[in-house]
DNA sequence: TGTTTGTGAAACCATTTGGTTGTATGTTAA
DNA sequence: TTAACATACAACCAAATGGTTTCACAAACA
């Protein structure tokens, strides 16, 4: 666990960096086994500059972190931060869930109350 | 259920309309209770017509319905789209738990063949 | 040692984004 | 039938995004 509360800021990079599908491509990829930058670059059809750029994005948003082995950066996707992510999506299946369960104890404890809407 | 099958396009217009505190404020409000675009706009410390094309990136994504009532437009958070996106951020999950897997199925299998990495 | 390889970073560019204002149009209410 | 309200839509703008090319530099190799 690292700091557990996210700030709006930190969810906005969150979803702004699985926004892209060449970035959802290396954290499915660096999730499963660690590449250097170099080695993912080669699988997209853009130059290795763009994939850099790709790869800071997804670090600034802690989806996968960049590991220094000798001349290479090593890039390892993060499944904490997924988690994370998914839970957020969770508190909203929460809210919606709670609007029901509202709805089912108003209509329970006084059914005069029923209105059309 | 309405297509089911996403395509990167879809994920790219769902991740993209989460990466937005306003748009985000909006789908946990029109989750909780339905709202009008100026009863929405009231709200956020911008134009009307600003609120007016949040609702439209988070309608394009799926994420909320807008109903036609009278003169006004309902605003209707849709919690399926929300859960189909926590599905997608599962799938991430399943991909490390694989990997997991494969590894503890490697090493059970075969202790002579560990190897440092 | 010199050369290749892997990365970092800057400058540049087109497009998209997130906001604005203004105008037009449909709908409800007085 | 006006007036007020809710929305739609266009034009505009600054900043961010996603790409490029180029140059610099450190690490590994022949």
């Amino acid at each position: 666990m690292v700091s557990q509360t996210l700030t709006d800021d930190d969810v906005d990079r969150i979803f702004r960096a699985l926004a892209d599908r060449t970035r959802r491509d290396i954290v499915r990829r660096t999730l499963t086994a660690e590449a250097s930058i170099s080695e993912l670059a080669k699988d997209y059809d853009m130059s290795f500059a763009a994939v850099q750029k790709h790869v800071a994005v997804l670090e600034a948003a802690d989806l996968v972190a960049r590991i220094p082995r000798g001349r290479e950066r090593i890039i390892q996707g993060n499944p904490e931060a997924i988690r994370r992510a998914q839970q957020l999506l969770g508190r909203f299946e929460q809210i919606w869930r709670g609007r029901i369960d509202r709805l089912d104890a108003l209509l329970a404890e006084d059914p005069s109350s029923a209105q059309d809407h």
